[in-house]
Parts: structure tokens; sequence; C-alpha cells
DNA sequence: GATGAATGAGAGTTCATTCAT
DNA sequence: TATGAATGAACTCTCATTCAT
């Protein structure tokens, strides 16, 4: 948590700190970002950051705590556009589509996800992920109960499973277009969009086969 | 690549600065990992390691390469015991169980898994991910055209969405356990390894309701 | 010497700059005690602290002499009850109990004790001994005057000799029970209240050899 | 302990560390000391400094160790030259005021003794006066140990108590006459050498009486 | 009279790497 | 081939003091 300093702060000079700040973390992570260089480009005394925050963890939980608020806030609209009654996974399939594009046009947002999908210092990580996760599901679990609640999945769907591989899958699938490597198989390391959006919805595919309610049969 | 002093060296040498630097590299990550501590530990001149290799990246990419291999041969026997042909999916829970079980009583395998998969340096984490990655492809890969091919998953599987689902699933299951707040819902990071199987099994669950043939109706 | 602004505050703001003070000095000494932590724990602003003293050094000095102030004004009712006249160095050795004893129960005074002797800024320290100093001497001075006059002291005693060894042993005195390694001799720095009760004993006795009066020999 | 590193050290770059350091905890202590300043000023490179000593710590009390040393080097042969057997008090007496010469002449000695004698620092302390005190304690046992065998002390002398006297009285007469104001009675911080010792002498006349035999009456 | 934000030098320590021996 | 001393930039964090409001 900031210091009130920082609350107090001109709006200017808060944001030069958060622009320079995001920019070193979301270059070098937690553990590899510098406090100096945050300083040096936001146009501050070193000591000052410490008057704004209590240390460097803070800072960076301050920052990562912006980023997933602000991510969510983009994707919110987004998700409420989608047909989720009529059509979930087919809505889920856009969602899908409507993520990696987001990730593609907002490097920043990327930069900070990937930050605190690999941040190596274990309670680091741990803090910043605890937060991420809240934000997914308090926009994930809903939609999934409401799925349920209205057939739109089967009824013996394990909903747990279901947000526990979503908390891992949609970090992948931001994370992985920007890091070579990440997905030999379905391309979704590709450079090329299309490959990656057709990746995300082979992925998607299977969480429809696995949730999706059996077709009745007319026999 | 290690150097060539590096394979012409006394075995008993190599040993130790092996087990050196696992011993650091494990407990602090690539990052972190100090060659000072590994060069003391070892009991070799700090200026001999960068005749065994260029530099920090080489020595952790090697030691990375080591630890997959490692676990990719421990596992093999485990795999190989397991009844894929009569009971595909029984035996990939089988599997999936050891897995959780193997990191649990390997502690070192699991620090390597844990630091090559959140390596923060985006060209160490790229060189290290893709070996990885072609260890679990190997593996993987043919046991699943032989359960396609033998009926053991649908005729329309997507083959490579599942590996690449695993190729993301398999490190997380490994991980979590280690890193509390990474599964929240589901309890993987719970520090009771039962509660991690049972997590591991759901999952699996999952992937079975996705990629298992549909019973053959009546009618 | 503090400002005429430090005169003229309500009583409550001084007490709570002071009590602070006092706190973080007696913890960490002159050169290690925080303004910052001062003003924090005070509830001023980091400024006021400089509209009250000039600097540092400052609030310091005033500070040791508040605290020898309060020293003495403790000791003297503990003098004044002792019986100079009849047994002086029975009341002597008493008054080094006693103070034995007050710095043990007094953890704040001995804190400003030690501090003060051990100032290692030379400025600050020949200040603050100086003012230590002349509250010792002009409790003890009078008493061992009116000792010899009254010939509990030897006619030849010398009386400078003996108030300047004072000055140096009673700040040990209290010092050393708090400070291993002072004292590897006597056991004054023993965590033992009667080890530091029997060294200062011995110290007394050496006192009591060289002043007291040879006893009148029959012939 | 300093490293074995700096037991290999080239004579000279050992002789420019040490001076540099000598010269800085004699002006500023330990806590103050600067070891930016020290590498400066011996024109090495900080981070050698960490290879010679393991901490500031170590290198502290390396250095004072090494002064403890060269004053009980430099007083041994005088010691040795004065009268012990045939006039005790008059050789203790000499002594003094060697001890306060040699001070005077030696200000680095001085320095290190006074930076002993205040540090500030708790465990720092204690770590450095344990050393001196052995030091003390190793040459002036023996001497008073003798002196009570030959009868040159009072048969019931307090051996202990004279010894942790002079613990106290000689780091105080050393001391005292750099620090104004630490001895205002008897003139030992009096800036006039002959005030000092006349000073140091009233001292050692106090130790005389409550030390010496009585004269042996003839009546 | 009170405030508290800003400062920037400075602290001790660690680091990967070089290179003369 | 092995050594290990040397480097100096980089790290996070603290400090007493100033001064505009």
């Amino acid at each position: 948590m900031p210091t009130s300093t920082w609350e107090r702060l001109p709006q200017a000079r808060r944001a030069a700190v958060i622009s320079a700040a995001e920019a070193e973390f979301a270059e070098h992570g937690f553990s590899g970002g510098s406090l100096n260089v945050i300083a040096r480009e936001a146009g501050v005394a070193k000591g000052s950051l410490f008057q704004y925050f209590h240390d460097k963890v803070d800072l960076y939980s301050y920052l990562s705590e912006r980023a997933s608020t602000r991510i969510r806030g983009d994707m919110e609209p987004v998700i409420a556009s989608l047909p989720w009654q009529t059509d979930f996974f087919g809505a889920f399939e856009d969602l899908t589509v409507a993520w990696v594009a987001y990730f593609r046009s907002h490097p920043l947002e990327l930069a900070m996800t990937v930050a605190v999908n690999l941040e190596p210092d274990r309670s680091a990580r741990t803090a910043v992920r605890r937060v991420a996760n809240e934000h997914y599901l308090s926009v994930l679990e809903p939609l999934l109960r409401t799925a349920k609640d209205s057939g739109a999945l089967r009824p013996d769907a394990d909903i747990e499973a279901f947000l526990s591989l979503l908390l891992v899958l949609l970090p992948h699938v931001a994370v992985a277009p920007s890091s070579p490597g990440l997905d030999p198989v379905l391309g979704l390391s590709s450079p090329d969009h299309d490959d990656q959006v057709a990746a995300a919805k082979r992925l998607v595919a299977v969480l429809r086969a696995a949730f999706e309610p059996a077709p009745v049969g007319v026999a």
C-alpha cells in the first residue's frame, strides 16, 4: 500500500512515477527492475520513491494491482457485450479472440502480465498472483455459474476445475505469443496473429468438448 | 553449450561443479543464483567456471537440460509400466498422480522446474523452455498418437491441442504445490499431498471428458 | 539550546517530542537515532523539530541535560537519607548499591547515560559530558568536603583526585552491567545483579582503603 | 578475521588499505567510518575490501586488534625497564607518565583507543573492548601478582579490584587529554602536557594509598 | 507556527566477468 | 589449464535538513 504522501501527490508527479515504474518492471520484472532507473526516468529523487512506497515490493504490488484492475476494466465491457445466454461457447471463443487481440495491442499490460506470471521471487510472486487470480475469479466465476444454471454447461460440469484451468490458460494465452518456444505445437507463439487466434480457438474447442452438454439424440 | 575444456574434465570435478550449481540455481533461480557461491561450494576457482562455460546463461542452460533429461529418465519407466492400451485415461490419471508424487520427493528437480518455468529473462526463458518442451513432446506425442489410433481417444480428437494443453498443465501441476496462491480454486497449492492429488485428478477428468470417445448409445 | 518557539509550546506537544526523542536516542544513541522516527512517534511534522531545535545536536544536548537532571533528582533523596556523618564509607557503599539498582530499574536513564558516555562525535561528546560532570560534581563535592572537614577522610586526602575518580567510576558502574566485556575481572558486566553489586562494593573498598583515616594506633 | 586473500596480498597493498582504514576509523570511529572513503583513500576498488574482509566489523576488529597489539608492543619495553622490584609505585608512576606521553606522540594509537572506548554499536564495542582488555590484563596481571607476592602490595590487597580499576583508568588517562570536559577537576583534559602528567600522578597516588603496605611503625 | 514533500549523497554489500600469473 | 585478485557498477534503502505553502 502506498503511503499517504503518495495519495496527496500532484497528479502529474504520480503519473511520471507510474509510467516510469511500469515501463521498468514490465521490461525486467520485479526482481530485475531497478529503482534507480525508475527514479531517473520519472525525474524524481531516489529518496522520493521511498516517501511514496514503503519499499520495492510495495511499489510493485501497487503497479501490478493497477494493471490487473485496468485489464479487467478493459475486458469487462467486452464480456458484457457477448451473447453468453444464447451461445455460451461462441461467446467464450469470442472472448478468447478478444483476449489475444487485447494483449497484442496493449504491450504494457502484456508485459505486466508476463512479469506477474514469471516473478521468480516466491513471496512477491505469491502476492501478485493472488491479487491477479482474484480478479480473474470474480469475473469468471459468475459467468460459469450462470452458464451452468441455464443449461449452457453439462449438469455434472466441474465448475471449479473449469475455473482452475482458466486461471492457467488465460495467462498462458496472453503470454505465449510474446514468448517463443512456449507453445511449439499449436502455434500460439507464432508471430502471426491469425495463427495465435487459430491456436486459441483450438484450446477453446477442447473446453467446449469437455463442458458442453451432449447433443440430445433423437433416435 | 559447455566448452571443450569441460568435456575433458575429470569426472569428479564435473560432478562437483554440477552439484554445486544445481543446488544454487534450485534455491535461488537463474537470476538469483550466484556464481561466487557455486565456485566456492564446488571447490573450484571462480575463473574456472568461465573456462567451462561461456557465461552464466550457458551454465544454466546446461543444467536445466540435464534436469529435464533426468526427470524424463525417471518418468519413462513409470510411463512404460502403465496400462495405456487397456485403460488410457486410467493410466493417464496414474501418471498424473505419480507426477505430483515425484516432485514432492525430488526437491531438486522441482526447484529446477520452477526455475525454468519462472525464468524472467526472456532469452534464457525461451532457451530452457524450448528444451524442456521437446522432452515433454517426445514422450507424450507417441502416447497420444497411439491412443488415438487404437480408439482410446475420439476419432476427431485434436491431438495437438491436447499436447499443447499438457505442455501447460504438467509444469503447472508440478509447480503449484510449492507456490501458494497459484491455484486458489482446486487446492493444487494446498500443503496437503492428498489435496494436491485430488485436484490433479479433477483436471484429468476434464481432459477425459474432452477427449474420451462417447459411450456407444444403445438406442 | 531549544528555540524560543519550543518554550512557548503547549505542554502536551513538548511532552510528546521529549518522550519520543528519549526513547529513540536511548535505543540507538545520538548518531544512530533518527529524527524521522522521532517526528513520527511524537506525531509532529519533521519540519517542526527544526522549529524547536536548531539541529540534531541541539535536541540531543537538551535531552541529555534533562536526563542528567532527572537522575540527579532521583538520587538526591537517596543521598540525603544516608548516614554520611556517622559512617561515611558505609553510606558511600549504600549509595553505590543504590546506584547500580537505579539503573537496573531505569532503562531509559541507563540508555541515556550509555549514549552520553559513548558518544563518538567529539563535540557532541564534550558538550554532554561537561553538563553531566557538572551535575556529578555539585552533588559529590560538598559531600566529600564535609566528610574531610568532619574527619571522615584522611586529613591529607586529595579530594580532587577522589572526585576525578568518581567522575570515571560512577558512569562506569552504571554502564558496565549492560555492556558485556567491559569488566571481565570483577564481574560488573555479569548479568546477575548480585554479582554487579558485589563487584561495585569491591571498588568502593579500594576507595575506602585509599581515603579512610588510618585507625589510631595505641602506642 | 581477514580472508585468506588478505594474507596473500602484496605488502604495499595491505599497507595502503591499513593506513587508509586506520585514518578513517580513528577519525570517525567504527559506526561513523566509511568504507567508501577507505577504498578511495587506499586506491582500491570498493569491492576489493570485501575480498579482504568479510564485512565492516571484520575490518574494524582487525584494525583495533592491530592497534592494541602495537600499543602493547610499544609499552612492553618501557615496562620492562622500570624498577618494579625495588620501587613498585614509583615504577607505576613512571609507567603512567610514559603512558600519557605515548598517546601525546602517537595520535593514531590515541584515536584508535578513543574509537574502541567510545564505540556506540554495542556488539562492535563488546568485541573490540574484549580484545583490548585481554591485552591490558595479560600485561598487568603478572605485574600485580608479582608485586603482591614480593610484598610491594598489602597482603590483603584486592588484586582483581586493582586490575578492574586499571581497565577503566588507563583508557581514561589516555583519552581524557584529547577530550575536553572529561576531567574538569584534576586537569587531565588540560591542553598542557605538564598538567596532564600532574593529574595522572595524583590518580596514581590514590592507588598507592589504597594498595601500598602500611609503613612499619617503630614505636 | 506548522507542515511534509523533496532532496541527493551516502551507506554496506554483491555481482559476473576479466586477465595476469 | 587453473587460479583468484581486481574491478566498479549496481543494488535497496536511510538520512538530516530545507523551504514553499
